[in-house]
DNA sequence: CGTAACGTTGAACTGTCTCAAGATCCGTGG
DNA sequence: CCACGGATCTTGAGACAGTTCAACGTTACG
């Protein structure tokens, strides 16, 4: 907060270069995630105003960075590990709405409050803007915005996908999609691998997909013996007949 | 299309007061649903802009607007009447990801291809836009693009609203969720009211909520012996008991 | 009227959940 | 080093909710 008072009102300033040289080595410019965040809409210089309003922290396993219902304060940026945001019923009943991985943005909100909670699945690292803060950095820059509304977009796609495989795939077919989808971006961001890890335990997958962990468990095993996967631990997953999970994940 | 050539490169003129007096009494001028679509966001003359470049287009029931998979060339407003929207898979398991009334917006896309179809369920009117177009627009008046992004927000809470509903609700509280829900949208449009008019059949209902037609009519005989409901057509619930309805409907 | 689309109801079936037990892995402490 | 407890995952058996299949009712319309 302190060292940010070079920027307070330095708009023009910045537009010509003249940029605290302490913040061009800041976190933010280095950051691995700069290329798929939505940072990846800003220049250097602009990096270095987000610079000035951000704060980093770090999550274990298991703990909140929100609850559902809690006032929407603030935004974030995933620079590392994953989150998963989740939704209940007054009886314990949850349903994950996403998982969210380095580069991934939090934040589109509704209302004075969040509509969902927002947990560690592993140890996190978070980039936090204060709601203000960030609204006055859409007005300023444009291409924000303009990214900001192209990942909603792609999110609002991928919650279609969601419900369609909640609403009419079998556990195998969401088993199958899911695995996927994961290998997918594990794929974006570590280049292609027959490994897929997963953070997430069974009962996140559960609740991810609306089965129950039995169930989930059983599909696994089922994958395996037909000889589509392959689980070396419970969280690694070889695939082993690409094909054929894919076939499953879009039937035709 | 014709008479719109006096805009053809306007924007100095337009600023500046000099509009084609026949726009400022265009229909998008009085267009009922001004005060909730997206052009909530516009000033007169920025109307006018918008009036530039738009479509008149009719529907007919079961009518598509466009196919999952088209490529995606314009976005739409809603006017008048339903809209569905839905996602196949390739055995004929349909997924329907939402219903569009007047004043929704239409045309959240990502990548080329429109990832979801369209159809009409009623007669339906929508201003349509071609993307470029309206690209175009969002560059010129920020607000526009706010007004979006609040609107994607929304969509998204919205969304996820729906996959707890799909992944985790029973079929009596996936009926009851969304007539609460329909109730709420339709008083917002026409005022509040006990009496319910569904203007979709039980197949898109069916759809909507991840169940059979059959275990839709079943649970609409039930909560009418619940006498929670009565349904003098099967188009029109009557809401007779709507706190145990919210109860079944559960928000969190 | 006759037909087609839509909605309701019934009976049987099946897949997923529930409940229960056993297996595996982990960190902790004896 | 092994023993222990807790958490996680797997497996099995039975129950039950929701689907499937089939029949019937209703409404709209040529």
């Amino acid at each position: 907060m302190k060292n940010n008072k070079a920027l307070d009102n330095p708009t023009a300033k910045r537009r010509h270069g003249g940029i605290d040289p302490r913040l061009l080595a800041g976190p933010c410019m280095a950051c691995n995630t700069r290329n798929m965040a939505i940072c990846i809409a800003l220049s250097d210089e602009e990096v270095a105003a987000l610079e000035a309003i951000v704060t980093h922290q770090t999550f274990t396993p298991g703990q909140s960075v929100f609850f559902e219902g809690d006032p929407a304060d603030h935004v974030y940026n995933i620079t590392g590990g994953m989150l998963r945001l989740s939704k209940l019923l007054s009886d314990g009943r949850r349903q994950i709405t996403g998982f969210l991985l380095p580069g991934d943005f939090l934040g589109f909100i509704r209302g004075d409050n969040y509509s969902f909670a927002a947990e560690a699945v592993t140890q996190a690292n978070l980039c936090r803007f204060s709601l203000g803060d960030f609204m006055d950095l859409l007005d300023r820059f444009p291409k924000l915005e303009k990214r900001l509304l192209e990942r909603a977009s792609n999110e609002l796609a991928e919650a279609q996908d969601q419900m369609l495989l909640l609403g009419r795939k079998s556990p195998k077919e969401k088993l199958a999609s899911f695995l996927v989808r994961m290998a997918e971006r594990q794929a974006r961001a570590l280049g292609p691998s027959k490994e897929l890890r997963l953070a997430m335990g069974r009962n996140d997958i559960a609740d991810y997909l609306g089965l129950t962990i039995e169930t989930v468990s059983r599909c696994f095993t089922q994958l395996r013996k037909d000889k589509i996967l392959a689980l070396p631990e419970s969280n690694i997953v070889i695939v082993k007949d690409g094909t054929r999970l894919r076939a499953l994940h879009q039937p035709g």
